[in-house]
DNA sequence: TTTATAATCTAATCTTGATTCAATTATGGC
DNA sequence: GCCATAATTGAATCAAGATTAGATTATAAA
């Protein structure tokens, strides 16, 4: 036998967290292979042999912000404290990771339509069927992710805690709003996550106070 | 002399029509000249005589859907009622801009990654100064379209209808649930726009309640 | 009618970038 | 040290699509 693929997994979500960042100054489609490449001082030609294609590349990107989030979500939805805090927990933890990792938090709003006009039948998706298969699986998860939002508010209503609202639009609403923040936020800008955070908080859980 | 330039401005309009519903099925990149041409019969060629290029198309396509909406929120937050009901009206308003015209709705929330991406400096945009004037003074129409409802938010504050929030990111938060309606949103859904609207002036103006 | 200009079209260009190839180098396990 | 495999690379491909060029056709105005 031989050597194992010992640094590859990191080198693998270095090349991730670098597209991440690129996409986000320019877009999918304005990115190209090798820019991602020279942010970890490689050439095009290596990407591929990390990555199928662009495509599949893309997809990374997506799958592991949004893996992330729910990691730290999940948890919270699923605890047992009254509805009230766990959404407001999980409103705290969203905007903790958009502000975070700003990076995916626009690529979530943004290159999602990327993700959808890819043209699964083409070229190197080769077995279309690998791509389709994950990328179906992303939109899985993405309404999983919106689905514990919703279900909290549901549970808040049925408990009592909260006054009776359209759950499934108010929790598009909310996610809304904070993927909204991954496209205006900035590092640099007049208040931090945190305080970005708590106002998204005091404003969706008074929008549902009895 | 001779003719005159008389249903040109109607094709004009056409052709950013077709470019709007083009660019929400497939996203800027994916979407080609020849697929636009294609919709109103005629061919990539022909658009030319129309648009620069299609730098310069999909500014019409975006400056087109927010002037319109712009000229019906205007009015309403002009007039001289309680905050309340202009922020009721304007939402609706909104709303209601998205869901009849989704196709602009999205390209509001998708396609302006791409037009912050386009290269100023490089080919067709020429005098690259008419294209950057444009784009500037169409970001100077978002921001005024965004502080419309930043403004309405604090009037309410001010004259003690509102109870005092953060209304700089209130009206982010709002601005990013109504514009993520246009990537949701399908006619055939569960709820009409009209629907929406109410669902989202309920839960803004509840959040706002003293 | 004539005529100038608007609108279009067909048939090239021309670029840009993704992807592929064949060759080279590095490294862990024996 | 030797070998198999991982990592990378520079140098081609190759295709897609925007844009341009050179006619051609349609129409309003004189």
């Amino acid at each position: 036998m031989a050597r194992k693929p010992a640094d590859q997994a990191v080198h693998r979500d270095d090349i991730i967290k670098a597209a991440a960042d690129v996409l986000r100054e320019h877009g999918y489609d304005a990115t190209t292979m090798k820019d991602i490449a020279a942010r970890v001082n490689l050439t095009a030609a290596s990407l591929y042999h990390h990555f199928k294609n662009k495509d599949f590349l893309l997809l990374a990107v997506l799958e592991r912000g949004l893996s992330l989030t729910i990691a730290t979500i999940e948890p919270i939805q699923q605890s047992d404290k009254p509805a009230r805090d766990k959404l407001s927990a999980m409103i705290a933890a969203h905007i903790n990771a958009i502000t975070s990792h700003p990076a995916s938090g626009a690529a979530m709003v943004f290159e999602i339509k990327a993700l959808m006009n890819v043209n699964t039948a083409a070229r190197g998706n080769g077995d279309s069927s690998e791509f389709t298969k994950r990328r179906d699986a992303f939109f899985e998860q993405r309404d999983y992710f919106e689905a514990m939002f919703r279900e909290t508010v549901k549970e808040g209503i049925s408990n009592g805690e909260f006054r009776p609202v359209d759950a499934a639009i108010v929790a598009k609403a909310m996610l809304g709003a904070h993927n909204w923040v991954g496209v205006w936020y900035k590092a640099s800008g007049r208040l931090a996550g945190d305080e970005i955070a708590a106002i998204m908080i005091d404003t969706f859980v008074t929008a549902l106070k009895k």
